[in-house]
Order: C-alpha cells, then structure tokens, then sequence
DNA sequence: GCTATTATAGATATGTAAAGTCTCTAATTG
DNA sequence: CAATTAGAGACTTTACATATCTATAATAGC
C-alpha cells in the first residue's frame, strides 16, 4: 500500500505554488521540469485540483495555474482526496458483515491519520 | 490506496483462529472456503504468518494452522506488516531533498495510523 | 482576425503489482 | 505404503498507475 506518485506532484506543486507565486500564474512546463515529470501527465494530475477548486486555470499566453482564493485553509487531506479518491483503505468484502469487528478497528485506525492530514495545512509550510 | 486483500484475509484468518480453534490445527481448505478464496492463494499468504512467527503449521494428516504461544501480544500492525512490508506509505521522490517538508508531515500522519494499529491487538477482538 | 501560447480531453500505450492458478515436492499420520 | 496436508515455484490474469500522443478550446498580443 502506497501513496501514487500522482498525490505526491500535486502536493509539491501546491507547496510550490504557495511558496513562490502568491500573484502571476505558473505554467505546467515550469512545475513539471522541476519535478521531473511530464508536462501533459502534470497537466492531467491538477486538472483534478481545478476540479475541486484548488487551484485555478487560465489558458492562453502567459496563463497557467494559480492558488484559489480559499488556499490557506487547504489541507493535505483535501488535495490526497482530489487525487486518489475518498474511498477507504480498507474493504471487508467477506460475507457482507455490517458489523465487522475487524473493520471496526482499521476505520478507527484511518481516522487517525485523516485528522493528521486534515490539520496539516498547506499554509502551515510556508511560514518556514 | 488500499490495502490489499491477502490483508485481509490474513486478519480475519488470524481473528477466526483466536476465538474457534485454541487447540487443533485448522486446515487450509476449511478457512479458505468460509473466506471464498482459492486454499493455494490463502496458503500463500499464511506462509508469510509462519515466517514471521505469529502462527505455526503442522504438516501431514490432521495438520493445519495454530496460533503460536504468544498470539495474545499479535497486534494488527504485526500482521499488516507481514503481509505488506514495512515501507513507508509515502516516498518522496523529488530531488533527494532529505529534509522535504512534506514527507515530514505525511510521516507524522503515518505514525499516528501505526500507533492505533500497534495497539490494537487481535486478542482485544476475541472477548466479545 | 491571426498567431502564438497555454490548458483540457480522449484515446492509447506501457509498466508494475496484486490476485489467482497449476503443478510438483516435503512432511506427517495411520 | 497411502492418504492428507503445507510449502515452493512457475505461470497467468487482472487491475491500476503512469505515462504518451494528438486534437480541441480558450486567451493574449499584435
């Protein structure tokens, strides 16, 4: 079990963006050269972050993407479920149990880790 | 991201031993029939469990499965480890940067979600 | 309006790991 | 020795992440 690469270019592309362009929008082809990754794959991966209205677009020259208004309350957790999704890390599939103490335990266990990331805010990065 | 299914199996063979069979060995065939998973796959996986010690095999007519002596300290994290490894959830790939702020933080969330599973033990489950 | 620039969308390819099967071997019981 | 059971290895299948390629849409500057 692993975090995708996918959640770890739009987590450093948020930090980037916080860090480095408060203003001017910051083209695709910038942030995918300093991360070694494709421009269009990039491009692909913070679609998903305009989706959910993260971020913003502008296309044309000089466009690129900028940091939504909202962005200092944006959390880890928020951008890790734009890009892999809300669905649990844990699927009983055996018989159906409503009530499986087994599931019971690993839920509690995730939500553990989803109120870490959810008081890590982007904004909290800068600072330093 | 998700925690695979031998994962699963593995738990829920672990809790159905610790509350149905302290005494004789269970086979193969009996576990994976009440967990709709072919005996070869779920043989495959408890192998890794007698690995790392946490149950035993007894080879031979009338073998199977037992937990081994000390089944009551087995935690969920001792188990999940042995199915999956003990990689970190999250590899930050970007520039070497040893000192990445980000995997900080996703390092931290992880440490919670391992402190809830190490102190979850199957045997917690077996009283109810 | 034209051209360059930039994001978006869709189809397609590639790589990798999980999930599962098949067959043979080893150990134990009776 | 025969039946039963776990273990090991090669293999297949499936699913998903990770791209790539090409075409389309939007915007800026001239």
């Amino acid at each position: 079990m692993k975090y995708s690469k996918a959640t770890n270019y739009a987590l450093h592309t948020m930090l980037f963006l916080a860090k480095e362009a408060p203003n001017k929008p910051v083209g695709v082809q910038p942030l995918a050269e300093m991360q070694n990754v494709s421009p269009t794959y990039l491009s692909k991966i913070l679609t998903k972050l305009v989706k959910e209205g993260m971020i913003n677009s502008v296309s044309g020259a000089n466009g690129g993407y900028t940091l939504s208004h909202n962005w200092e309350d944006i959390s880890f957790l928020d951008v890790i479920h734009a890009i892999e999704g809300k669905s649990s890390l844990f699927e009983c599939c055996l018989y159906d149990d409503p009530k499986c103490v087994i599931k019971e335990v690993m839920l509690s266990a995730e939500e553990k880790l989803e109120n870490e990331l959810r008081n890590s805010k982007i904004s909290n990065l800068v600072k330093k």
